[in-house]
RNA sequence: GUGCUCGUAGCUCAGUGGAUUAGAGCGUUGGCCUGCGGAGCCAAAGGUCGGAGGUUCGAAUCCUCUCGAGCACACCA
């Protein structure tokens, strides 16, 4: 990566002048040399304040100066530095480096042979990742607040795998306990409606209606409608199940529908593009006796204690706010018991790190399951968590709320066939998880260029365009791209080379890209990226004509560039888990 | 009450302790099609970075306080 490579290249230069008496180290030695991305374009490609960090100005300056002559006169004679073009200072001691134009734009053969790899970067090194996200309970639909646990999810597991890791994307499912036994008496419910049987919603303790029911105020909401249907259909319209005892009838109708739901929402899954390698059952922990051996082992260690008739975990003992219990009064265990087997589970598997993508209504787990972590001798800070903000979406200005509880929910699927997938994929990893998703329904129905959740594909299906154009004006753009020299590029007009070198240096940032949506978590970043990406190339196809190039070792350089932009283009958005058409299709015509 | 997250342009939001000028998309206003193509380009207007202190050579960015919004604080799952 080229950062590497000047940071390298100044943190020897550094070493070498001390050497020689000419600057002074800290005793801790040299600090890390950080390597940036300066604002302005005349500040160079790249920029470092490490001056400042090894004195105060004035001193900066003349740190500064002295390295620089030393890099531009250092430079030319090693071969891995060939990149550089000039050093430069500025203000209390900056160090701007530019890069050699030439070398920039043969960069797009590099990025042409990388190919669907383009970016890769080595950073996780093979080790390993356990990707748990959605994990939304089997009671059902996936709706437009847990989705987003999706997108992030599934993009930051590519992003990952693009660093150089090895992971796993993991759904796990709450198919035991007592949400479904709750689920099986709503489906009862309605199935005996269906049947014409008399029929009552279950109540909870205090009276109030409790379970999992279609939106009444919404005649196409169905959905439980249509699981008792799948349900009865299984059962011999019910009388499989419908005279068994009252609490395994309803842990029987609940496992039943909770498998219909499954299937409902690995099919939502599916069409958002959203991959899992492991589907994880919760009921299988308790089946096979891990819930079991994960509290044995806990007592073993000396975490456990009883009170009040219960069975308490010492989670306070690893920076968790409170105590949580395992084991009820009444000897049911908890749902914190299945996450403790949960957690055993992936520790088990030998995973390196294991990262959670959670709602925000579930940022008080932080503490308890990196509290869990640490108590089968893991580090805490092998555990990420990350907590997304909750979404509205916007119709027509106004912003309504999400919430299961408050009886308005609208399904992940109903917005993906307003929009499709694509589009709901960009709009939501437009954003930063951690801050709340308006998402604006108007402008995503919008088919034309003003919908920024189609830019990024207008821009691949451009240069498509351009290319086949080419290949039907008697050209061939992928052999010919072999055999461009560069460099020629260099000659152009000076409008056309800053289009050019433009479009180059936003390609190369991709590498930079996939490293810091890998290291902070972060995989929203690609989005803007993409956009940037499409608006280089636009300028570039503005500025510098392809077809009718001055000369065929100029036009032949510039289809170089624009497969360079077709690799990364493609790149991006299938990290994004988007498709990369070849052109786009109007559904409406204009006028 | 305690804790977590967020307050940046009319709207929705990027922004990695750095540079006389804090960016993008949408919206608004104006310009550019007999030249690969308009699925675009150029330009303008629009900001007390919620507020007040502090740390620093340097703060939208770090710290403290404060105001506002969301969420969480179960022997629920």
């Amino acid at each position: 990566m080229i950062r590497d490579t000047l940071q390298r290249m100044i943190t020897a230069a550094i070493a070498a002048l001390h050497e020689r008496g000419e600057l002074d180290v800290p005793e801790s030695g040299i600090p890390k040399v950080e390597v940036e991305r300066p604002q302005q374009v005349v500040h160079g490609d790249y920029a470092t304040a490490i001056a400042l960090k090894l004195a105060r100005p004035p001193r900066s300056r003349e740190i500064a100066a002295k390295l620089a002559a030393y890099l531009n006169e250092t430079a030319p004679l090693v071969p891995a530095y060939e990149l550089v073009e000039r050093v430069e200072t500025a203000g209390p001691g900056f160090i701007n480096i530019h890069l050699k134009p030439e070398w920039l734009l043969r960069q797009a053969r590099t990025i042409i042979d990388a190919g669907p790899d383009v970016g890769a970067v080595d950073l996780g090194r093979g080790s390993t990742i356990n990707l748990e996200f959605v994990s939304a309970n089997p009671t059902g639909p996936v709706h437009i607040g847990n989705g987003r646990g999706g997108f992030i999810g599934d993009t930051l597991g590519n992003v990952l795998r693009a660093a150089g890791y090895n992971v796993t994307k993991e759904y796990y499912f709450n198919d035991a306990g007592a949400q479904i036994q709750k689920l099986g008496r709503s489906t009862e419910y309605y199935m005996r409606l269906a049947l014409g049987l008399p029929a009552e919603k279950p109540k909870g303790a205090d009276g109030k209606e409790e379970g999992y029911f279609d939106n009444e105020n919404d005649p196409d909401d169905t959905f439980y409608q249509g699981i008792a249907r799948l349900v009865l259909d299984e059962t011999h319209q019910g009388a499989d199940v419908l005279a068994l005892p009252d609490d395994e009838r309803a842990a029987l109708i609940g496992k039943r529908a909770a498998a219909h739901i499954m299937q409902h929402i690995r099919a939502t899954m599916q069409r958002l593009n959203i991959h899992f390698d492991v589907w994880f059952n919760e009921g299988d922990l308790v089946t096979n006796g891990e819930v079991q051996a994960g509290i044995e082992f806990l007592r073993d260690a000396g975490y456990l204690f009883e009170q009040d008739g219960a069975t308490w975990m010492e989670t306070t003992r690893f920076g968790d706010d409170k105590d949580r219990v395992l084991i009820k009064s009444g000897g049911e265990t908890t749902y914190a018991a299945s996450d403790v087997a949960y957690i055993r589970n992936k520790l088990n598997r030998g995973f390196d790190r294991l990262i959670y993508v959670l709602g925000a209504d579930h940022h008080g787990y932080v503490g308890r399951l990196k509290a869990m972590a640490q108590m089968f001798g893991y580090s805490a800070d092998k555990v990420h968590i990350i907590i997304y903000q909750h979404v509205n979406i916007k119709v027509n200005d106004v912003s309504m709320r999400m919430s299961k509880r408050l009886g308005n929910v609208v399904n992940l699927d109903d917005l993906v066939d307003l929009v499709g997938p694509d589009v709901t994929r960009f709009f939501y990893l437009m954003r930063s998880h951690d801050t709340h998703l308006d998402f604006d329904l108007k402008l995503a129905m919008k088919e034309g260029e003003e919908n920024p959740g189609l830019t990024v594909q207008y821009g691949h299906a451009r240069v498509a365009g351009v290319l086949r154009k080419a290949v039907e004006a008697g050209y061939h753009p992928e052999t010919e791209a072999l055999g461009a020299d560069l460099a020629v590029l260099v000659s152009d007009p000076p409008e056309q080379l800053a289009a050019e070198l433009n479009l180059m240096r936003e390609l190369l940032k991709l590498e930079e890209i996939i490293e810091r949506c890998a290291q902070a978590l972060e995989p929203h970043h690609l989005t803007k990226y993409g956009m940037d990406v499409a608006a280089a190339f636009h300028v570039f196809y503005d500025r510098c004509p392809m077809l009718r190039a001055e000369s065929d070792a100029v036009r032949m350089a510039r289809f170089a560039l624009t497969l360079a932009a077709r690799t990364v283009l493609a790149r991006v958005l299938s990290l994004l888990g988007m498709s990369a058409p070849d052109r786009m299709e109007r559904a409406t015509e204009a006028e």
